[in-house]
DNA sequence: TGCTTGGTTCGGTAAATTGCGAACTAACCA
DNA sequence: TGGTTAGTTCGCAATTTACCGAACCAAGCA
């Protein structure tokens, strides 16, 4: 497979990739593809100006998002002495950061739900015969319980993985 | 607690529901109230017109929004004899078709990364020498990796919960 | 001192999303 | 046959998002 070949496949993994990252991270199309760069070129990284070439957008777009990803904990960058520029790379705690957020959704929707309860309980309690009862908490105590094993087997995980991260 | 305010907490459940359903799974805002508003009225539903005046919303915005949202398996509804009116409620099988969606997600996320993999293979087949290697391979093997304990646990819970289902 | 490189800020605009109203349909009933 | 209820369709207006270009700044150096 030669030169031109390998450019193609590059440009279409950037295209796959930051269409995923799209929708999974709600990134605007840019950011996402800026994600997926960074991604594609591994730990050697991306300087603004390759960024602004490789994807053919504005430096102030470029700017921007690189600002906002950065902001959000996406991507992190190092820097080679005497040298000005900035070498982007995807933040390496990707996944750690990945699974905090599942977590602190689920934590949230769990408090809702709370919330939810304690309203139909009160409704449940001003209606005076049993058949008048107008709410089932079975429901939120089901999905409580689901939530609670989720987030419990993923913080299971980040725990593994944290371990793993300190050690090397 | 008399009933205006427990009208008020009401709304002010669905309010916040729906701001976290409207961000957790990308709904337009008031497909997101409509569907806290079913989460609150739970098993007994509310109708097209209940759904209008609650929300203050058109009657084309409720009826454009109930249908994405049955055709996304958000809702179901169910009828009562000599009423022609449907009664909209959340579907019961709501958890299982989020794991669904997040263990679909995580595949195709694997399906990405072994492509890239790839790739990244191949550009160090093609160098010649050990340090022109580019491309250090962990990253994706550690994410691969981290994909796959997610996806096991999320599957995990799924059967559970589809046996409870299937038990009831 | 002025030029180059690396990047930011701001005002504007094209396109997508979101919701509305008016006109319409379809079923039932009086 | 006409009226009412329940809901759909479609064109349009208001926001919001996503990006761009031009002007600008700041560090280094010739």
């Amino acid at each position: 497979m030669n030169q031109e070949e390998l450019e193609e496949t590059k440009k279409l993994l950037i295209e796959r990739l930051g269409v995923h990252i799209e929708c999974k991270d709600q990134l605007a199309p840019l950011a996402a593809r800026i994600l997926a760069t960074l991604v594609l070129t591994g730990k050697k990284g991306a300087t603004f100006e390759d960024l602004v070439t490789g994807l053919h957008a504005s430096k102030s777009t470029i700017s921007t998002h690189l600002n906002t990803l950065q902001s959000n904990k996406n991507i992190t960058y190092y820097t080679i002495c005497g040298d000005r520029k900035k070498y982007f790379i995807t933040n390496p705690d990707g996944f750690i950061i990945n699974l905090d957020k599942m977590i602190t959704t689920w934590e949230k929707e769990k408090q809702l739900h709370l919330q939810v309860m304690e309203y139909k309980q009160k409704i449940n309690d001003d209606s005076n015969s049993a058949e008048d009862r107008v709410f089932d908490l079975e429901f939120h105590k089901d999905y409580m319980n689901y939530l609670d094993q989720a987030t419990s087997s993923i913080k299971n995980i980040r725990q593994k993985l944290v371990s793993k991260t300190n050690l090397e």
